[in-house]
Order: structure tokens, then C-alpha cells, then sequence
DNA sequence: AATTTAAATGAATATTTGTTCATTTAAAAG
DNA sequence: CTTTTAAATGAACAAATATTCATTTAAATT
């Protein structure tokens, strides 16, 4: 047998194309600075992924799912409504301030000529939990009968924002800063 | 006299460059493209715009000055503060969705290596009346006595998820789903 | 130890794409 | 009507960058 390919090689890969990402955006993406950052030849590339299309639909699940995973625990869905708000809320909010690249390369992704929509929306297959949560707290009269995209679209939305300032630096973030941004999630969704 | 350059061309070159960056995204965006987009020669670009670098960092400019006129009217901002605040929510809710060219491209300049941290600040200054608006509702005691950003972003940031959902095609936007849009923001900021 | 097989290499190649430039066109002035 | 000037053209050029491939390397099997 010949050497096997090595899972490790994959993640030097992705590590090294989410970094130059948000270096230098999507536009700026090459395949050689790609190689030359994971420490492997160029040509090394093309044995683990056909081509650069194939390398950036291929990170964007695998980001997406590892993001999904940090925040959708289905065992959270079970408690009382606004516990379980809370516990979502600050998981999804810490996952995106600390993973900002991934955000970035999502967000360029879906802009960007690579999209491949099949790809898309099988990871938003994984966004279910959420979306059964909201349809409880609405039943049990503690979250507002308003369209369930409106009301994640309130939640994520100024989380995203948030982010984005405190990564340009306009915004630092910090407990007391958090704390008062989950209260006007709150204060927004509340019946 | 020769002929003298054409204002409408700089519209033409401007709006080739929008709906290309709309359709293929920041990454695929290439100066032969826009001059066949604008019904113009390669070359002419080239009169009217140094190179690609200046083309984009000018139609940034000139969408971001046009976006903020359009929703920052200094005679609005001595209204009663929720008066206020439902003018300017409507007029900038409604300039993101009618225009969601200008807000996909401000995204992506962003996040691009095409950005002048100077050209963005120029812009920026032209918000200064929303945060003095902001800053007159705390002392009315009407909105919450947190950080002016925090507010933004909780304003801004589920206007451009909810446009990019309509976007998308998930959520189809109509009166009921921007005045139940406009509930939520307010809940979320008063006091 | 010899052999086999696939990973790994990186220089070479192919392709894409930003920019230039010799030439043409059209408007205004004399 | 001729001359002048700058815009306009688009093929040619230059640079950048994705992909390939002949060759080498290392792991496993015999």
C-alpha cells in the first residue's frame, strides 16, 4: 500500500483558506497562497479537492455544520422557553464572535460565484430545532405570533451586526455589552 | 473642442458594475464585463476610471452618499422621538429592499481588498444625526440607556437579514411583515 | 529487500483577466 | 471646410493565477 491520504492535510487545507479569507477576502483567494499556508505543494491541492470550486463548497459545509453544532443541542429545546432563548441566544452569540472567519467566509460565500444552492440548503436542513422552538414559545403565549423567519431574522441579525463592529473595532464586546443585547433580543421576540 | 465625456456613461459604468457584482458577486467581477455590460469599449473604462481599484471604491462612495441621503433628513430628526423613529426605519427598510444591489455591494466591499479605511470613515461621518437622534431619546427617557451601536446594530442589522431573506426567496416581504418588523424593532430599543 | 501503489512535489503550462496603445471618430473652433 | 482635440475603440499585451504532469517519495505488502 502507498501512503494514505491524511485527514490532518484536510484541516491544514481548510485552516489555511478560512485565514486567507479573512485576510484578504473571497476575491483575493488563490490556490497557491492556499498550499504555500498549509505547509503542502500546490499540486498537493488538486489530490484533495478537484478544483477551487470543489475546496470552497466543501469548507462552507463544513464550517456551517461545525457552527450549527455549537449552537443547536437538542437536549437545549426541552427547557422553558425563555431558559432555553437564553441558553441558544449566548451559544449562538460566543460561536460567532469566536469563530468571525467562519462568519466572513459564509457570508462572502453566499455573494459569491461559487454558491451552489443544493449545497446551501442542505445546511439549513440542520436549522429545524430552532425553527420548532419558536413555534413552542408561541404556543405556550411567550413569544410573538410573528413569521418565524421575521423572528430569527431579529435574532440573528443584530448578532451579525454586533460582530462585525466589534471586529472593525468600532464596538468592543464584553459581558455588560452582552448581557444588554440579549435583553433587547429579548425585548424584541416577548409577547 | 472635442467631445466631452459623457455623466451618463459614469452612470452606465456604475450600474454595469452593480448588476454584475449582483449576479456573479465581488469575486467575478471583470473590467471586460462591465464595459460590455455598459455597452462600452474595454478601453473607455480606463478614461473614465483609473483602473478597477478607484471604479470600485468611487461607485462605494457614490451608493453609500446616495443610501444615506435617502433615509437621513435633518428635519426629520426633530420629531417626537417615535415619530422619529418610524420615518427613519421606514425610509431605511425601504431604501435596503428597493435597492438591495447597493446593500450587497457595500457588503462585499467590506470584506474585499479593494477597501480604503479612509473612504470608508468619510461615510460614516454622514450618520452623525442618527446617533444625536438616539442619544435625544435616552434623555427623554423613551429608549434604553445602552450603547448607541448596540442600538444600530439591533435596528439595522435584522433590516439587511430580512431583505437578504427576501432575497433569497425565503420570506416574502409585504405591508404586514414590515409593520410587524417595525413592532419588533421598537420593542426591542424602548425604554 | 524488492516491489507496488498512491501521495506529494513544484516547475511548466494554460487560461483568465487587468491594462495599454495605435488608430478612429466626433464635436467644436477658426 | 479644415483643423484641432479629446473621447472612443478593441485588438494586443502583460500579469496574475488555476491547473496539470513528469518525477520523486514513503508506506505497506510480498
Amino acid at each position: 500500500m502507498p501512503k494514505a491520504k491524511d485527514d490532518k492535510k484536510i484541516e491544514a487545507i481548510f485552516g489555511a483558506t478560512l485565514k486567507l479569507v479573512l485576510k484578504d477576502g473571497f476575491s483575493g483567494l488563490r490556490m497557491s497562497d492556499v498550499a504555500k499556508e498549509a505547509r503542502i505543494a500546490t499540486g498537493t491541492l488538486y489530490i484533495y479537492f478537484r478544483d477551487k470550486h470543489e475546496l470552497i463548497n466543501e469548507l462552507y459545509l463544513s464550517l456551517k455544520k461545525k457552527s450549527i453544532d455549537s449552537y443547536v443541542d437538542p437536549a437545549d429545546m426541552n427547557l422553558p422557553i425563555k431558559k432555553a432563548f437564553d441558553t441558544v441566544w449566548k451559544k449562538y452569540f460566543l460561536n460567532t464572535l469566536q469563530n468571525p472567519e467562519e462568519t466572513a467566509f459564509i457570508e462572502q460565500y453566499y455573494r459569491s460565484p461559487f454558491l451552489k444552492v443544493k449545497v446551501k440548503e442542505e445546511a439549513y436542513q440542520l436549522l429545524t430545532p430552532i425553527y420548532q422552538l419558536l413555534e413552542r414559545g408561541k404556543k405556550e403565549q411567550l413569544i410573538k405570533h410573528v413569521d418565524n423567519d421575521l423572528l430569527i431574522a431579529q435574532i440573528s441579525g443584530p448578532i451579525a451586526e454586533i460582530v462585525r463592529m466589534h471586529q472593525a473595532g468600532g464596538l468592543r464586546v464584553n459581558d455588560s455589552i452582552m448581557k444588554d443585547a440579549l435583553q433587547l433580543a429579548w425585548d424584541s421576540v416577548k409577547k
